[in-house]
RNA sequence: CGGGGCGUGGCGCAGCCUGGUAGCGCACCUGACUGGGGGUCAGGAGGUCGCCGGUUCGAAUCCGGCCGCCCCGACCA
């Protein structure tokens, strides 16, 4: 009865101590920091820096932006630059928590890098010049050309290189949460796609590739776990090393149709891989053996299908011209007119780092006929084959003369490839190259990657160590990176329903949302209850505003807190709490002396319902 | 980069075509009532109509330029 007079006057005070207490011993006890530092006293709403929107903000379109809005998570300031405001933070915080001790299971070290560059790392390892505009370049006051970090790669490898000067010290590892910032074309859909954010980053160090691969393996795993703990079983598939100028590159994908990647996988599980390196088993044709080549009138035909049509014949009987600029000279890609290019792959057989579809001004300049171009007879032109032409007999190519196609073009017979290879992207339906089963697409969204970057780095960058017998070698690097932001959004995009977002207790911002609904007899009531769960070592909203009942569970809904519990005079009278999961339709009333045990429990049964050990299945891991 | 759409109070929008005191709903403030799923009534506060220039007696509205945001696409040869 004294310590509920005492609450009366001043109850933060009395339950801020109460917590002071509890969280030390606690910690104690379980040798862990049960509080991550995101964690603070008891939040009442009505202080709560955040604004819930009743209406759909109309530049919203995706569930993840249009929640992650009206819920007073996210507050852009301009295209894909937002305030991750105190509920979002909370959640990225706790994500970083659950990354920290994923980390340090692996014996990986939490560290911080510079955010400017000065240009120079980046001038030696050639990035400077290779990456594009999404690399914001400026100089300070003394014209020193300066770079937004938009990666760290360069920065770490320095850092790798200043530590490591004998094998002794290898292999060693550190990560950090840091801003990143990427001049993207297109930004969209909230925080799928930004221009800035934060990215958890880690680089490994070694004195071979198979201490490289020790770690590799250990990250894939540690990030499997991380995601799972998260909410997310990750699609890992195998991606674009050359991204990174590596060897072996994997992603970590949310499968969801709000994904912007395309995913390549087998039904079995056998095979993932993104859409830019993925292959598969090509459809042949037989069209007969090689006949003459023949020139015939296609009178105002310019597309392939148009041709098609025109000739009667099946798009795989053509040969489909496509035109890139690498940067200083055209590439004409001679592919079967049913398949579509694959840049990723075009750009890795032509070893350039960026391409794009050629203009017309520069198809004239060459001396192509858009339209009906051919490959028959042009000089001073890379001609960059697709194999499937070159299992194909007796294709349908324009004449390189307005108005006129060729006929059974034969390769090689009729002209020559400067390169040839596979550039082709991969279809639904068609088949796996070793299983032979066939391939589905699914949309993802690319939540976090691995690199085996080798030598790449520490060769520019002359980082190199001192082995057992004397000789000097460049250090193996690996580099490992998870979207926090992204991570959080797509965690809504697989959480939600039409009332809100629906945390996983995991990386919820509050373990339980107090709903207060009545006067001073109820809200200290509510206080003491809140101060008890707090005490118990869960973190708590407290809805203590003197809105409607409405106006609070819709907010509740909105805002996604796994567990609510309702304190009203009905409840009171009951000597109840009205408990109600976030994912139950329906609310029961929990006797007044088993609340606490009751939604700690509800709560350890969340985070038990993440499975991080499960199997992972992790196609060709090398 | 290409195409489309949109910039009017914190959010959602009308007004623009046909120039003449800047409006509505929600949110916000005050008071009363109400009190378990965005409640009712009364009274309020809040806007350089994205920016610059032009036309006009007068511009949110018409004209020109610029900026910003959203969405879609980026294999036509």
């Amino acid at each position: 009865m004294r310590l509920l007079a005492t609450l009366v006057h001043c109850p933060n005070l009395v339950i801020k101590q109460a917590n002071a207490t509890t969280r030390s011993s606690l910690s104690d006890t379980l040798g862990q920091q049960i509080f991550p530092d995101c964690s603070t006293p008891m939040q009442r709403m009505s202080r709560l820096f955040v604004r819930t929107l009743r209406d759909n903000p109309s530049e919203a379109t995706l569930v993840s932006h249009r929640l992650l809005l009206r819920g007073g998570y996210i507050r852009p300031l301009g295209a894909g630059i937002y305030s991750m405001l105190p509920l979002a933070w909370r959640v990225q915080r706790r994500i970083e928590q659950i990354i920290r001790e994923e980390m340090s299971q692996i014996d990986c070290q939490e560290l911080q890098m510079p955010f400017v560059h000065p240009s120079d790392l980046w001038e030696h390892t050639g990035r400077f010049e290779s990456v594009g505009p999404e690399m914001v370049r400026f100089q300070d006051r003394w014209d020193r050309d300066m770079v937004l970090a938009m990666t760290h790669e360069e920065i770490a490898t320095d850092l790798g290189k200043w530590f490591a000067s004998s094998y002794r010290q290898l292999p060693v590892s550190f990560y950090q949460f840091q801003s990143k910032f990427r001049d993207e074309p297109r930004p969209r859909g909230g925080l799928l796609r930004v221009r800035e954010f934060t990215m958890k980053d880690a680089y490994s160090f070694h004195p071979d590739f198979e201490s490289l691969d020790d770690t590799y393996n250990q990250f894939v795993e540690a990030y499997v776990r991380a995601f799972r703990r998260c909410g997310i079983e990750p699609a890992v598939v195998e991606s674009d090393a050359l991204a990174m100028s590596g060897s072996m590159a994997h992603e970590f994908h949310c499968l969801t149709p709000a994904g912007e990647d395309t995913i390549v996988v087998s039904p079995t599980g056998t095979y993932a891989a993104n859409m830019e390196v993925a292959t598969a088993r090509k459809p042949v044709f037989d069209h007969g053996a090689p006949a003459p080549l023949t020139k015939v009138a296609t009178p105002g035909k310019t597309t392939i299908e148009e041709v098609a049509a025109f000739l009667d014949l099946e798009l795989h009987q053509t040969l489909k011209a496509v035109f890139y600029w690498t940067g200083d000279a055209l590439a004409f890609v001679a592919i079967r007119g049913d398949l579509a290019v694959n840049e990723a792959k075009l750009r890795h057989l032509l070893g350039v780092p960026e391409i794009r579809l050629a203009a017309d001004q520069e198809l004239e300049a060459a001396g192509i006929v858009a339209g009906y171009a051919s490959p028959i007879g042009l000089d001073n032109v890379t001609i960059v084959v697709d194999d499937s032409v070159e299992s194909s007999t007796n294709l349908v190519a324009g004449a390189n003369t307005p108005n006129f196609h060729l006929t059974n073009v034969n390769y090689p017979r009729d002209f020559q490839g400067t390169l040839v290879g596979d550039v082709s992207q991969v279809r639904p339906g068609d088949l796996h190259v070793e299983s032979g089963e066939p391939l589905e697409l699914q949309a993802g969204i690319e939540i976090g990657n691995t690199f085996k970057l080798g030598t790449f780095y520490s060769e520019k960058l002359d980082a190199t160590f001192l082995a057992a017998d004397g000789s000097q070698h460049p250090i193996v690097m690996g580099s490992y990176g998870i979207g926090i932001g992204r991570l959080a959004a797509s965690v809504v995009e697989r959480y939600h329903d039409d009332d809100g977002i629906i945390w996983p207790s995991s990386i919820a911002p509050y373990d339980v949302h107090v709903v207060q609904l009545g006067d001073s007899a109820v809200a200290t009531g509510a206080d003491v209850l809140a101060g008890e769960l707090e005490a118990s070592g869960l973190s708590v909203l407290l809805d203590d505003r003197s809105e409607s009942a409405g106006v609070k569970f819709n907010d509740a809904d909105l805002i996604g807190i796994p567990l609510r519990l309702t304190v009203s005079k009905r409840t009171l009278a009951a000597e109840a709490v009205e408990f109600k999961a976030r994912t139950d339709e329906n609310a029961e009333n929990i006797p007044r002396d088993q609340v606490v045990a009751t939604i700690k429990k509800a709560h350890a049964d969340g985070i038990a319902a993440l499975t991080p050990d499960a199997p992972i299945p992790m196609p060709s891991l090398g």
